[in-house]
DNA sequence: ATTTCGCACTCTGGACTGGAGAGTGCTGAA
DNA sequence: TTCAGCACTCTCCAGTCCAGAGTGCGAAAT
């Protein structure tokens, strides 16, 4: 069991405790005191033994005491330890197996399907869920249609990767007839349909003058089309996309109680950034991740823990969903059901089920 | 200038001082003592009369005192009467005005402007902004295209409305050829296009029946295609929409500081049916509408009122968009806010512009 | 008849107090 | 090595007190 450097030291009795203490502490929130933890645990120890071993343990960094004269509360190396050697998770039974299952219909559209998984994962764990649909550097073109509107505007419809719609309207500076736009549609599908996306954006003027025999009117309305829709708000193309749910859940957690602490998550959430960037670093472990506290590296999420996994169709990563939570969280039920969500999403996305 | 019912009997002096009073108080949050006001108002009058005054008010039902000895609080019909009656609205100077065109650039698609418009009204207020696109009980069609993608799921795209764009993946019972799927759309465009959404969802198999002449493969894939695209959540089709923005911003008002009271807030916002039923009332109203307190008939919103303005089109109204914020908010710089962005979406979404 | 002054009264909020409870560290005995 | 005992520390809570802000009302002033 034991077998972490810093713990190696520490006796089992020791790391029984500090079980003990941890699992007490994330049920009740509350400075667990040597008294308690004697009632508590099977071994039959007085309080001042036990506050022996808390004293070796606070030495260690695994325990701190908010003040001379309370419990001990874990560290954030504390939990780490108890994360990475201590923690049995449990199974989840099958009931709530099937509960996961039937959210995750398959039958929805990409986005609504991602925000299902992130309103069941909230749902199911009473925390913040937290589904990530990454940029993908590898963006397949796979269909592409312009739909005339009234006054000189002109809808772009792009399929890309198989499940992703995008669109965005451009203005033209005349007005195109329905044929025209088609013409010029199934023009550049026979081009650039199977291509990437980034390739297309940067090559299409010199594809397109490749194939200039063609020179004629649907070839100009090609290229008109083509520049206007590609030009347009290149930055958007290959937006990371991220879905919350049950933020509100935390609000709850004793923790976080503060408003100004609550106003600062909240705008964390709001602005996804740094949440995204979290989850990235999660993309490339293979399988549960877990940010504990600071570690995260960003201090609004102090007191907070992210369990992540990243889920996939056909062996290759599509993105990496989670929970976020207080640091004080049941763990043991937490990350088989992120373990199980992401597995179970991965099968949904996967077109042959 | 007075001319409510029941504030006709209250002199021109009292209405002075409870305009001055509410104003103190918006500004400060504190109630207000008859002292104060003294100091504040151009009137020269000694405090004990400023109280008899206040007396007065409260007999109307206009001010309130949250104890027996502290200043006086405006309550809904003391706001209601400031509101209607005594306020000046502070016309917006042309800065404020560049800022709001600025954010409202029409080159941006239907959603993303409505995202815009919002997180913009929330900013220049500090306070929530919404923006709600309702049920369209008129959903003309105005195209419909199906891509095939891989294992025997075909991505219908259906535009509508002139501007937007609903997807949904349908799962066949066999694969379909690009050039099947072609035909098939063609042939559903040229019956359908320009007609009504749920009249399409209605008579799509009797029309088709009516024009069987035709009957081949086409038609076939056609009949096929066209089912499973309108049988399939029938329900989403036509939702309505509901954008948000800086709900943070709520957690610096003093009167919801409450953890508890936010959360609820919070939640009402996520499940957005009570704000919608809230806009909506709003819809018919022809020009700025507020909700002050307990009008709204939402408890959550107990001490927050929402300031909304219908926009439109051609005189056509297309939705409602508003700020959230506590009763005690600047009317008279966010009712302009409103009234413009109003007008401005409007002319934004406008296709002749 | 209004307006004002003066006075007694009320309520809040901050500062201070003391005691109960929980927990600790240390020492010396088993 | 374990444990009992003891002195000590810190928090939390209830109580008390006081200053400050504000009120209501009756009597005086305008």
């Amino acid at each position: 069991m034991a077998t972490k450097a810093n713990s190696s030291q520490l006796s089992e009795r020791s790391l029984y405790l500090f079980k003990a203490l941890v699992e007490h502490f994330i049920q009740d929130g509350a400075p667990v005191g040597s008294r308690t933890l004697a009632k508590d645990s099977s071994l039959n120890l007085s309080p001042a033994t036990i506050r022996n071993v808390m004293a070796d343990l606070e030495d260690f960094g695994l325990l701190d005491s908010p003040h001379t004269s309370s419990g001990r509360v874990p560290t954030a190396k504390g939990y780490r330890l108890f994360v990475d050697s201590l923690l049995r998770v449990k199974d989840l039974n099958s009931i709530e197996v099937e509960k996961i299952a039937k959210e995750l219909d398959p039958e929805n559209d990409f986005k609504s399907l991602m925000q299902r998984t992130s309103s069941m994962l909230s749902d199911i764990t009473q925390l913040a869920g937290v589904v990530m649909l990454p940029r993908t550097e590898q963006s397949t073109l796979q269909h592409m249609e312009f739909v005339a509107l009234s006054g000189n505007r002109v809808l772009v419809i792009l399929v890309v990767n198989d499940r992703e719609v995008q669109n965005r309207i451009i203005h033209t500076s005349r007005t195109y007839s329905a044929s025209e736009l088609q013409e010029a549609s199934n023009y550049l599908n026979e081009i650039f349909v199977g291509k990437d996306l980034t390739f297309v954006r940067n090559n299409i003027l010199d594809e397109l003058e490749r194939t200039k025999e063609k020179l004629n009117q649907s070839m100009q309305t090609a290229i008109e089309m083509a520049q206007l829709a590609f030009d347009y708000e290149k930055s958007k193309i290959n937006k990371d996309e991220l879905f919350f749910s049950g933020e509100t859940n935390l609000m709850d957690v004793a923790e976080l109680c503060e408003v100004e602490k609550l106003k600062k998550l909240f705008n964390t959430f709001n602005q996804k950034r740094d949440i995204l960037h979290l989850l990235e670093q999660a993309i490339s472990a293979d399988g549960i991740q877990i940010f504990i506290g600071e570690e995260s590296g960003h201090d609004v999420l102090d007191n907070c823990s992210v369990v992540t996994s990243p889920y996939e169709v056909d062996g290759k990563i599509l993105g990496v969903l989670g929970v976020i939570g207080p640091t004080r969280m049941h763990y043991e039920r937490v990350i088989p059901i992120v373990d199980v969500t992401a597995k179970m999403l991965g099968s949904a996305l996967n077109p042959n089920n």
